[in-house]
DNA sequence: GATGAATGAGTGTTCATTCAT
DNA sequence: GATGAATGAACACTCATTCAT
C-alpha cells in the first residue's frame, strides 16, 4: 500500500492514514488455537454471517441460518464465536478494516489532489456497493453493539482527522475543525451510498454523482486547486 | 410560519419549504373514531412507543414493556394499532412531520440567509437532543419497514432540493445536482447529531460545533457572502 | 302437522313421532322479557351466530364476528346469551327442533309407506344442505357440549324408536332392537348427507342417491311391501 | 393377513381390501433422519398428541398440554412436528392406517361370510373403544384439516366399495350403488360406537348390539344366506 | 338499554444456547 | 472435534368477558 507522500492534501491523506492492523484473522479461539481446517471453517461462518445479517439484519438472522450457510452443524458455531452478539462485533471489526483498506487503497491511486480525493469516495462507494452488509450491519450495531458501532466511526474518523490536520497545516486546506469535517464527510458518503447504491441496487455509483459529491466536498473543505 | 421572500437561497429556502401536512393526528382506528379518552391512550401508547424504541431498539422492546409504560393493559394496545410494526412505523411519520417541521421553523428564524441556515442545522440538532428516539429509530426502520425509512428521507430530501433549485436559479448558489447535495446535508448532519448530541448525551451541540458545520456546508455550496 | 295414523310404519312413523316444542323461541333473558326489539336482536344474534359457527367453528368463530354479522355492538351479546357456549347450546336445541320438525313434515308427505320413508330421508338430507351449519355445529358439540350434542342425537332417536317400535308391533318390519336401528338410520344419513351434501356443495343430493339409501334401509328393516 | 379367496362377499371382502401401507411410521423429519431416540421421542409426542386430542379436543388442547404428557419440553416438539396443525393431521393418518388395519384382521377371521362381516364391524367398534380417540379427533377435523377429514373417509369407503363391488359380481349381496352402501355403512358404524362405546364408557359393544347392526347390515345388503 | 373501551390470561411458535454422544 | 437433540424463556397477538358511560 503506497502512501501519497510529498503531495500531502485532505481527502486522500486522509483516507491514506488509516491505521491498519496488518495480521487480520484471530487464529486462536478460547486458548485453542486453529487448525488448518478450523480456520476455514471459521472463515466460512464469518462470510455467512456477513451475507445472512446483511440480508436479514441482527434478529432475523438466527444461529441456524448462518450454520446453514457456512455448512456447519450448529453446534460447532459454538466452537468458533462465544455467541451471536460476539460473531457480529467480529464482522464489525472485520468490516471495518476492510473498508478502510479499501479506501486507502482508492486514496492512493489518484496523483493529482482532487483526483485522490474523488478516488477515495468512490473507493468507498465501490465498497459499499460490493458489501451492502457493512452498511446494513453498521446500522444495527446501533442497539446490538453500540460500543462496536462507535469504534467504527472513531477509527475511520481518526484518519479523516489526521489526514485534514496535515492538509491544513499545509495550507491545502481552510483551517476548521477537523472532526467536525470528519464526521461531516462520513455522513454524506453514508448518505449518498444508501441513495444511489442501497436504493438504485447498483453495482456502483453513477460517476457523475461521485463527481457532484466529490465538488461539494473540495468546496466545502475550501481545497486550493480543487475540483475542475 | 413565515416563509423567506425575496432572498431565496439555499439551505433555508429548503428547509422552509417541506410540505407539511397541517392535522397531524389521525384521529380514527379502523373506522372507529376515536373518543376524548381513547384519543389520550392512543396518544399515551406513541409516546411509550418512542421512548421504548428510542432506548432499546425495535427488537427488545416488547408490546408488553410499551404497554407498561403507557399504563395500559396488554391487550389495550391492539385496539390502536394493529401490530408492532404498526406502531413502528406510525412513529416514524410522526417524528418525519415534527423534525421537518421544527427545521421550517428554525431556518425561519434566521434574517441573513446564514443565519437561516444556521439556524436549520441548530434546530435538526436540537431536535435530535430532544428526540433522541428518531435517529435510533430510523436506524432500525433500515430492516423494520425499509419503505418508511425511504420515505423519511425522501421527504426530506424533497424539501432540500427545492430550496437549492430556486437557490441555484437565483445564483445565490453554485449550480450542481440538487439530489445529491440533499443527500450530502443529510448524511452531514445525521452524524454530527450522532456524534455531538447522542455520543455525548448532551441536550444541545456546542455552538462553535454548529457553526463549524455550517462554514462547511456553506462552502460546499459556494453561497455568495456565505458564512463569515 | 299431519300425523300417519292407520298405516304405522317403520321410518315415516318414526319421523312423525318426533316430540316438539311447539313455542319454540324463549321470550325472557334472565328474567327480563322481551321487547319486540329486544326479540328481534336476540333472533338476529342466533341467525348470525348459525352463519359463523357453520362457517369457521366454534373456536374460529368470535363474539366480535358474530355481533359484526348481526349489526350489533359487541357488548350488546351479553345482554341477551351469557357466554359464547350458552349461544351455541341454544343454537343446537334451536336446529335439533327445526331439522326434527322438517323430517316430520317430509315423512307425513309420503302416501305409501315406501314413500314416507324416502321422503323422510329427502327432508333431512334438504335440511342438512340448507344448513350446512347443522352437520358442522353438531360435531363441534363433541367438545363445546357433549350433554347437548347427545340430546341432540336422543331427541332424534327416540322419535325414531318410538316409530319402528309401532311398526315392529303391526308386523309391518321386522323384530329387531329399535334403538341400535335408529344410530344406524341416523348415522347413515349423517355420512351420506356429508358425501352428498357438504362434500359436493350441491343444494340437494341427487334423486338416485337418496332412492338408493332409501332401498338400502328398507332392505336393512326388513320391510313387507317395501322399496320396490 | 389372510384374504379370503373364493367366497368373496360383500362386508367381509371390503374390510379385507383396504389398502394398508406396509410401512407405516416415516422415519425422517424434514430431510433429517431420526435417531434411536429420536424416534422414541416423536412416538411419544404422537401418543401424548391422541391422549390430549381425544380428551380435549383441538382446540384445548395445548403443546404445552402435549409435550407435558410426552415428558419433553416445549421446543422439542417443534423439531418433530412442524406446528399443532401438522401433528394432529399426522395423528389422522395415522389412526387412519391403525383402524383399517384392525378392520381388515376383524373380516379376516370369520370362515363364514356372516362372521366376516360381523367380525369387521366388532373390530371397528372394539378400536374404537380402544381409541376413542380416533372417534373424536375425526368429528375436530371437519374444520381443523378438511382435507385430511375427506381422505379419512374416502380411504375406508374405497375398501367398501371395492368390496362390495366383488360381492355384487358374484351374486353374494344386492345389485346397487356400492358408494352410497359404504357410506351408509360407515355411518351406521360410527353412530352406534358413539352410542355404546363413548357414551357408555364402554370397553366394548355388547354382543348383542353387534349383532343387531350385522343383521341389519345383512339385510340392508340383501346377502343371501345372511345371518341366522 | 346499548355501547365499546379495557382487560389479562392464554396461545402457538422461535431460537440462542447447552451438552451428551 | 463435531454433531444435533433438547431446552425453556420470551414474544406477538387473540378474544371472551366486564363495566363505566
Amino acid at each position: 500500500m503506497t502512501r501519497d507522500e510529498g503531495t500531502g492534501n485532505g481527502l486522500a491523506a486522509g483516507t491514506a492514514q488509516w491505521p491498519i492492523e496488518e495480521a487480520p484473522a484471530p487464529t486462536s479461539v478460547e486458548g485453542r488455537t486453529l487448525s488448518r481446517k478450523g480456520e476455514r471453517t471459521r472463515g466460512a461462518l464469518l462470510e455467512a454471517a456477513e451475507q445472512v445479517f446483511g440480508a436479514l439484519g441482527y434478529h432475523e438472522a438466527s444461529i441456524v441460518k448462518i450454520t446453514e450457510a457456512a455448512g456447519v452443524a450448529q453446534g460447532t458455531f459454538y466452537r468458533y464465536f462465544s455467541s451471536k452478539q460476539a460473531i457480529f462485533e467480529e464482522l464489525v471489526v472485520d468490516l471495518n478494516r476492510r473498508v478502510r483498506h479499501a479506501m486507502s487503497e482508492g486514496a492512493a491511486r489518484g496523483t493529482t489532489r482532487a483526483e485522490a480525493e474523488r478516488h477515495g469516495f468512490a473507493a468507498y462507494l465501490r465498497f459499499t456497493a460490493e458489501h451492502p452488509a457493512l452498511y446494513r450491519i453498521i446500522r444495527q450495531a446501533e442497539f446490538v453493539s453500540p460500543a462496536t458501532l462507535r469504534e467504527h466511526y472513531e477509527k475511520i474518523a481518526a484518519g479523516y482527522v489526521e489526514g485534514l490536520r496535515r492538509a491544513m497545516g499545509e495550507g491545502e486546506i481552510v483551517e476548521a475543525d477537523a472532526e467536525v469535517l470528519a464526521y461531516a464527510l462520513m455522513g454524506a458518503g453514508e448518505l449518498v451510498g444508501m441513495r444511489w447504491v442501497l436504493w438504485a441496487e447498483a453495482s456502483e455509483v453513477p460517476e457523475v454523482v461521485v463527481d457532484e459529491l466529490a465538488a461539494f466536498v473540495s468546496r466545502g473543505l475550501g481545497a486550493r486547486n480543487g475540483w475542475e
